[in-house]
DNA sequence: GCCTAGGTCCCGTTG
DNA sequence: CAACGGGGCCTAGGC
């Protein structure tokens, strides 16, 4: 039977080769110590050595973590493999096939190694993009009176539109965003609506959003575009303290 | 002096309050344990009890892993405060100002809590979008042997240009890609384009990247654009083996 | 495999 | 402070 987790302090490199090599799929892997960090692939960057915290989950992601940020010093996304060799320090190899990309982890000391048996455990999000579509779809009113949906990710060669409509007026072309709208909104929105245009289409097109940013609704109002105000749905049941 | 890290097995409630009050700003704090997480905040989620892996670190970052993936499930970036309260169950509040949001972690049981001194260490990256625009500046030629650059970060109403520069038919507007560039990038280029257009200058405008998709490149000469190939530059020395 | 677009994006930078 | 845009973005979903 696997235990919850085991522990080794100050671990000989031999012992960390092993357990990487041969725990890596059943345990999260964490390693503190010293360490060099080398990365080749899309771009290419080098971390001096410094203490930090690297991990490894068992669909072969590694988060190389400093002592501040979300986000790790250096990374490689699921199905990496790892190889281990043993010197004067420990180096340990992540690559990953396409993109082709590697990252060296050089160790002169291990200070600690714990193997975790992490779970994956359920998850529910809400207030997403595709919440407030579904909404706008179940009650197009809250669009206009006389706005019927047609389609959801309609496929236009530039793209996919959100939820594209009709009115008295002809095609309405929905955009959402589930928080503030910027010019990249619009600029989105305007692509689709040329596209209907090109087409001979007669299109009009909005932005449906809790809110839009100043410049975003100049913009706007330059392509002849429409903005509609809508929040995403939080679930009620959590509340802020 | 403080140690480089300390460790401990199934601590107490009352310990692990004590360390993620009193330590939390000297050490990266990992605790591996059951939890079930509530969120609420710009959107909201619920993870259901599940053996996970918990990161504290200096700055106010909260890092919950499962077993997969590079994002954690839930998380609160720098600058977030924390609270415990015990009970039959341990409670953790980590909550940020701006906005406002929360995190709750309830922890029926902790397998272990680990102190880390995690450092920060030197990091440079080589090969962004700014070394492009840089190896622009200093040789125009890559562009067109009549391109002067003006201006790098050029501000408009509707965002800033990458490099505005001009050639004998007027102005030129670059849009840098350090990776293919895709339809964004030229709906991007497309509205400061229509800026200057609109303040009537004689205007062109061009992406300047690796690569283009294909439906990016057809919308590109719907828009009369222009695409100059060109590749960051990595760091030579960092070889992939 | 390519490619589009969302994300609790995070994050730095600038007005 | 708001907000724009980059990112080794990551990741899911379509074709």
């Amino acid at each position: 039977m696997m235990e919850k987790y085991k522990f080794f302090d100050l671990p000989e490199f031999s012992t960390v080769k092993d357990i990487l090599e041969n725990e890596r799929k059943n345990y999260v892997i964490t390693l503190f110590g010293l360490c060099k960090i080398l990365y080749a692939g899309r771009a290419s960057s080098i971390a001096t050595y410094s203490s930090r915290l690297i991990t490894f989950k068992p669909d072969g992601s590694v988060l190389v973590h400093s002592n501040k940020k979300l986000k790790p010093v250096n990374w490689q996304p699921s199905s990496s493999e790892v190889k281990v060799e043993l010197g004067d320090e420990l180096k340990i190899y992540v690559e990953r096939k396409r993109p082709k990309e590697v990252l060296e982890i050089l160790m002169p000391i291990v200070y600690y190694l714990s193997l975790s048996k992490v779970d994956e455990g359920e998850f529910h999000l809400f207030g997403s993009e595709s919440e407030m579509v579904e909404e706008v779809v179940k009650n197009p009113e809250l669009i206009s009176r006389d706005f019927i949906p047609l389609e959801r990710e309609y496929q236009t060669p530039f793209g996919k539109i959100d939820l594209l409509g009709v009115t008295s007026t002809g095609y309405l072309v929905l955009e959402f965003k589930r928080a503030q709208a910027g010019l990249e909104a619009v600029s989105q929105l305007k692509r689709y609506v040329d596209y209907l245009s090109w087409k001979g289409e007669k299109v009009r097109g909005g932005i449906v959003a809790p809110s839009i940013s100043k410049s975003a609704l100049k913009l706007l109002k330059k392509y002849e575009l429409e903005y509609f105000q809508l929040s995403p749905r939080l679930l009620s049941t959590i509340r802020l303290k």
